[in-house]
RNA sequence: GCGCUAUUAGCUCAGCCGGUAGAGCAAUCCCCUUUUAAGGGAGAGGUCCCGCGUUCGAAUCGCGGAUAGCGCACCA
């Protein structure tokens, strides 16, 4: 077998380049220099030079940096591009130097490099950098998807994010809104004096919602921890601290669970606290918040999701779980009272319970098939009942239901919140009733109760409005994107164990 | 966890009634030089995801596996 033959064609390609690397150091130049001092973004100029006539040139030097993403012409015209833009580069051996003329055939699409030069529109109108100089910033080893069909395949976009990022700028666009909504979020909080708080990741007990949570190991301390499916309790016990009556924390939760276009293991939840508030005072922030980061994200409160319009000016409308569900399946719920009851009925329109589900689980679930699908439009659906919300305050009118709301937005459960139980005894009641009907092969129910959660409220919770927000979920609307996975650069991935 | 679909050159894709692979882009060399997916020419590049099987012969058919996407289940 010849030498050949045993490599590949990416060989070649990183090979191919690598010689040219290794030129460049002959050529006494550092391919991996440290500084660049850059005066101008690509942007910047375009926005600078709008009016600049074609044929015409201004005489202003200024030092641009980029990566390269096309050359015509040998190299004669180059596409650079930075986070601000693109702008030609025009290179031409009446203006650089003849030693750098020569380096240029060194240089490849996807090389990082630094120029100098006045700026220029040329006759066909193409505002240009007419390069006096330039610098190579860093020689890159390995080739770049092509540039008419980029690179499209899911899976290296997922695992290789940076390539999908370097030639897909709507990606960009995607995690630069990401950042701003995240930023807008604090923003928001922080101006109506409600304070930024950090709580345990690693936590003995999983507690605060009710999922599979990952388990790991302390060395020192010689336990299982496990990562937290939600800082509920956390932030209850600063409440009752009295750190602060408004508190919140924008985080990372865990949940070993599916994964999904909607779901990822790790997922990042906003979750507020108000005290003296109840849950009427977080549907008006619910929908005060996510409004003022559409309008100051995107410019509007009119979106679009997967060619779905929906407005999210406020108010937004309130429906009660029970008068949703019997506006879109004509079962009033409020009207059978019993488990058994409520299970017959259910069945009538097609959804099968299963055997021992609580009352309001089965309201859960004709609400979830029947009713979900055709909540497009922002609606807060309010009091839930008792028997699916231990954490939330009884009905202050009807001992069946608590004080709590899911907000929907295109059928998806976008906010959560309630009047937070505070009475510990009704508390221990709710976490025990909630474990003693814990059933065979349930990873989500809590084993045992969180005792100094409950110690903490034994000392005193003042009332309070908490609200929870999936902090993905809404990216994924204001950028509608189709995937979780679009809004995490890093989304969860099995680890391939070939070369990929 | 189950089902469906996909996996061919660095990238984007053809080829799939079984006869041991093709294009465009990128890369290399030559020509041209104010281009916009620049143009013209030449040559090169492949474990057809992996394994086993059927067959004279498998990228193509069968079985098993890997990874991904979507759907279902679980959930936010």
């Amino acid at each position: 077998m010849s030498q050949k033959s045993t490599q590949s064609s990416l060989d070649n390609l990183r090979n191919t380049r690598i010689q040219k690397l290794n030129d460049l150091i002959d050529n006494g130049i550092n391919p991996y220099p440290y500084t660049f001092d850059r005066t101008a973004c690509a942007g910047e100029l375009h926005e600078k030079y709008a009016e600049l006539e074609p044929g015409s040139e201004d005489s202003k030097v200024y030092n641009v940096s980029g990566r390269i993403m096309a050359m015509r012409n040998n190299g004669m015209f180059v596409d650079l591009v930075d986070s601000s833009g693109k702008i030609q580069l025009f290179i031409h051996k009446d203006h650089v130097n003849e030693d750098k003329i020569k380096l240029l055939k060194l240089l490849d699409v996807g090389d990082i490099l630094g120029v100098y030069g006045a700026v220029r529109r040329t006759p066909r109108g193409e505002l240009s950098i007419k390069v006096s100089d330039f610098k190579i910033l860093s020689k890159s080893l390995l080739p770049l998807p092509e540039k008419w069909h980029g690179l499209t395949d899911t899976e290296t976009r997922y695992r290789q994010r940076y390539i999908d990022m370097i030639m897909n700028p709507e990606v960009r666009e995607t995690f630069l809104k990401r950042s701003k909504i995240i930023s807008e979020t604090r923003n928001y909080l922080i101006q109506r004096g409600f304070l930024e708080v950090e709580t345990p990741m690693l936590q003995p007990q999983a507690g605060g919602a009710s999922a599979r949570p990952f388990v790991t190991y302390h060395n020192t301390l010689d336990m299982q921890m496990y990562l937290r499916i939600a800082p509920e309790l956390y932030l209850k016990r600063l409440l009752v601290g009295g750190l602060s009556e408004k508190i919140f924390e924008i985080n990372r939760n865990f949940r070993n669970e599916g994964i999904s276009p909607k779901h990822n293991p790790e997922f990042t939840m906003l979750e507020l606290y108000q005290a003296y508030v109840d849950y009427n005072e977080m549907m008006v922030l619910t929908e005060n918040l996510v409004s003022a980061i559409a309008q100051n994200v995107l410019g509007t409160m009119e979106i679009e999701y997967q060619g779905k319009k929906i407005n999210l000016k406020p108010p937004w409308q309130r429906i009660t779980m029970i008068g949703a569900v019997k506006k879109f399946t004509n079962i009033d719920f409020s009207q059978f009272l019993s488990a058994p009851e409520a299970a017959e009925e259910a069945k009538k329109i097609g959804v099968n319970p299963q055997e021992g589900d609580s009352w309001g689980s089965i309201i859960d679930q004709v609400f979830e098939i029947k009713v979900e699908p055709h909540l497009i439009q922002p609606v807060h659906i309010i009091d839930y009942p008792r028997d699916i919300s231990p954490l939330a305050k009884p009905h202050r009118d009807d001992s069946r239901l608590v004080e709590r709301f899911e907000t929907r937005i295109n059928g998806w459960e976008i906010a959560n919140a309630f009047s937070e139980l505070t009475d510990p005894i009704d508390q221990r009641r709710r976490l025990e009733n909630q474990i003693n009907s814990r059933r065979e092969g349930d990873f989500e129910t809590p084993v045992e109760i969180d005792e100094d959660f409950l110690k903490a409220l034994e000392y005193g919770m003042p009332p309070a409005g908490g609200l929870g927000i999936g902090i993905d979920r809404l990216i994924m609307l204001l950028t509608d994107s189709a995937s979780i996975r679009d809004v995490i650069s890093f989304p969860t991935l099995k680890p391939r164990h070939d070369n990929l």
